[in-house]
DNA sequence: GGGCGTTAGTGAGGTAGCGAACAGAACCTA
DNA sequence: TAGGTTCTGTTCGCTACCTCACTAACGCCC
């Protein structure tokens, strides 16, 4: 497990310029985030953005029977309130923790001060908000899928953004973020237990083979998910051209799809 | 009908400050499209941005199955290919000419110099790059709804965005952007005539009652629905603030949630 | 180590939407 | 006016998911 915290953790972070990481440095404050936990209401006014380091996010919609349905999942390769930059100072959405852990933070204010147009930081964020549009895209597709298959792109993306291939997560949870009920994210996780594609036990889940899930998820997806990996791994691109330092440890941290046969377990970032 | 055509029926021109409008005026090209087109293909380099002044553009996938699903609607608020702004230069969808009619194209590369970080032309496509993701949110919260619900959600939009309130639309067509079947089309569809709601005739729908409508539409809809009528009409005030000459005839003309009594039908910009 | 709250598994009955297949109605063209 | 094409309406069996209701296991805490 990592005990020390680095915002460098985070890749859009690391992805800054030297110079415009120190200047950020002492304004990031290091936030220990537990499940549940609301980081955005609908409609107030963003005062922090948030660079997830080990947390994983969701913005999420309420709907009126009272069910949730969970439209984008941004972890260490993005950041929040990306609306900020997009000229609008809240969102109709609700964020919240989707899986614990800790995350950096800095008063918009402040953040706001430091995007130059046309600077890094700002080109780094505008990729990321096209990221996020891709994802959403996504799930608007996923529309009428089959459950079992849902939850595999939701397994699939919750691995990629999580240090381990374990984490802490209650079928109830799932339903929530998938708009189901708990019985039926039951019986889909049964199947997929049962073909060996993952394993759980009260309160957690680990992923035991990606290939299979995969083979469930739309071609859709696995298409938007190399063009999301593309697409944040420009960065280090612009970057260069814009004669910024870059730190090449922390591009393609996104567990690639599975292109060969030792397929099953991503590796991550910061080991498994 | 509106015979004569300017760049100033989409919103985003209309509000450009006009040393702007006349620098782009000569590279503006108007394009009669016809439904089914393709504007852009997945994954091919875009080549002409468009503001469509009177169709309406879809962002589309295609699902394996051969259905297709669409994720946003692109009208005379908008434009396409924002994704150039954000740092990329092709998007995986696919986008589609939803509903026939007229619209302006410039060339990406002019377009691309034109954008000064910064300036008011970024700052507008911005905005609508952030209505654009909450309308996307909307599609993927649609999750699971009935049909019918999504049907009333998608002809209010389509209604949003179109000069009358009667337009040409086929069960079909409706079906592969709600990426359902023709046949549960036709049977929402007539539930909602037979409550008076709405009249169509072979392949063309026309809006009675958009209050029946927006009651089977989710509140969630409807609240982004507001947001991102607050989102466009916000433009103003960007503009104001960087000294630019507004052109107030351009602001609201989507047509508002019906607040009051008379709700029935949506009134345009050009009239009905 | 026993109790209790939380999480997971099961089952019966209902329903919305699907697949497939066909009938009829509107429009087009010659 | 005839004949073809494109749209719309309808039917039937099937399946996935839902609602509701309940039981069973895990594991934390006193």
């Amino acid at each position: 497990m990592s005990i020390l915290h680095s915002p460098k953790q985070n890749q859009i972070i690391s992805a800054l310029p030297v110079h415009k990481y120190t200047r950020l440095l002492p304004f990031l404050e290091l936030r220990d985030l537990s499940v549940g936990e609301v980081i955005y209401e609908p409609n107030i006014t963003i005062s922090y953005v948030y660079f997830p380091t080990t947390c994983i996010l969701a913005r999420t919609y309420q709907l009126e029977s009272g069910l949730w349905r969970q439209v984008s999942m941004i972890g260490n390769e993005g950041v929040t309130g990306t609306s900020l930059l997009l000229g609008c100072d809240s969102t109709p959405a609700t964020v919240i923790v989707q899986s614990p852990g800790y995350a950096y933070r800095i008063k918009a204010s402040i953040l706001k001060k430091e995007l130059k147009p046309g600077g890094t930081l700002q080109r780094l964020l505008l990729h990321f908000t096209q990221a996020l549009l891709l994802q959403t895209e996504q799930s608007a597709v996923e529309h009428r899928q089959p459950i079992i298959n849902q939850l595999c792109r939701f397994l699939l993306m919750t691995d990629d953004r999580s240090p381990g291939s374990s984490f802490p997560l209650t079928h109830e949870l799932v339903g929530n973020m998938l708009g189901v009920r708990r019985e039926s994210v039951t019986t889909a996780a049964l199947t997929l237990q049962a073909e060996g594609a993952i394993a759980y036990r009260r309160g957690h889940m680990t992923v035991i083979n990606r290939k299979l899930m995969e083979d469930r998820v739309s071609e859709a997806y696995i298409g938007l998910k190399n063009e999301y990996h593309r697409l944040l791994s420009n960065k280090s691109e612009a970057e260069t051209e814009n004669q910024c330092e870059a730190n090449p440890m922390s591009f393609g941290s996104i567990k690639t799809r599975s292109p060969s046969t030792e397929a099953a377990n991503g590796r991550n970032l910061w080991g498994a």
